[in-house]
DNA sequence: TTGCGTGCAAAGGTTTTGCATGGCA
DNA sequence: TGCCATGCAAAACCTTTGCACGCAA
């Protein structure tokens, strides 16, 4: 409930990498080298505890998807709200995220809502397929 | 291109019981138990590499879910087309996975194939959120 | 001083790789 | 016979956990 307390460096710190680039989708990997750049030391279990709390408390999305390099997190704007919701397209040749913020999508939602009592999730939800740049030699 | 090629009792065996339930997605390790309850022995390498053929063939699908216990494998039809394709709607509360045929989606994969340049994989695509039976608990 | 946040190290689980064996054509 | 599939074991990878230290209030 409470905005999160900071008390330290280390978390502040964090936080801040996320939300300066709200439009990036991080890995603990790239997260441990932004950190490592700002001239701070911080212990990977850090990382991952604090990142805990963010994605509790709504602040932060986490993102388990194919193709290695472990989860991505991205900045989700504070306390549920705030930032713009959207949806996110993910290439599964190249990997590339983006963002979509399409009104036939919010019309698909509001039809799983009422038809298959299924809430959906924006921030969360993925449509996986072929970006422009891998389509033509899908196989 | 080829049918694929399963000369041995253990390749087939993998894709029979894929087969033999379309609806479910398998665990590696339900895959193991479902091979040693035919009597069959099968070495988990087997079963990975088995499914990865099967996943380039699109003859398989995999899933790569958050809530841990690992990848999922369903049956997706041979050759690329044959069943039914469907979206799938999981629930981020319980893990549960539903199927979905929805007109509605298909707009939407129209639209996103005009106004984005981007080609949606029906068999691939989830749509995260809570399900009926969780969704009044959302925290 | 008290307590939470932090950090190192080790454990945990899933998936991949190396190399030798075995079965099918 | 030749080649591909298989299997055991070990490695690699990402993430979590245990326990002690350090910083902030």
């Amino acid at each position: 409930m409470s905005p999160a307390n900071y008390n330290t460096r280390q978390g502040k710190c964090i936080s801040d990498i996320l939300k300066s680039d709200p439009s990036r989708h991080f890995t603990v990997e790239e997260l441990g080298l932004r950190i490592a750049a700002l001239g701070l030391s911080v212990g990977q279990t850090t990382i991952y505890r604090r990142l805990e709390k963010l994605v509790n408390q709504g602040e932060v999305i986490k993102y388990e998807l194919p193709g290695g390099g472990g989860a991505r997190f991205q900045y989700a704007g504070g306390g549920g709200g705030g930032a713009a919701e959207h949806y996110h397209l993910v290439c599964t040749r190249c990997n590339a995220v983006e963002h979509l913020e399409c009104g036939h999508a919010d019309e698909l939602t509001e039809h799983l809502k009422k038809a298959h009592d299924f809430i959906i999730d924006k921030r969360k939800t993925v449509f996986f397929g072929h970006c422009s740049r891998c389509k033509a030699e899908s196989r």
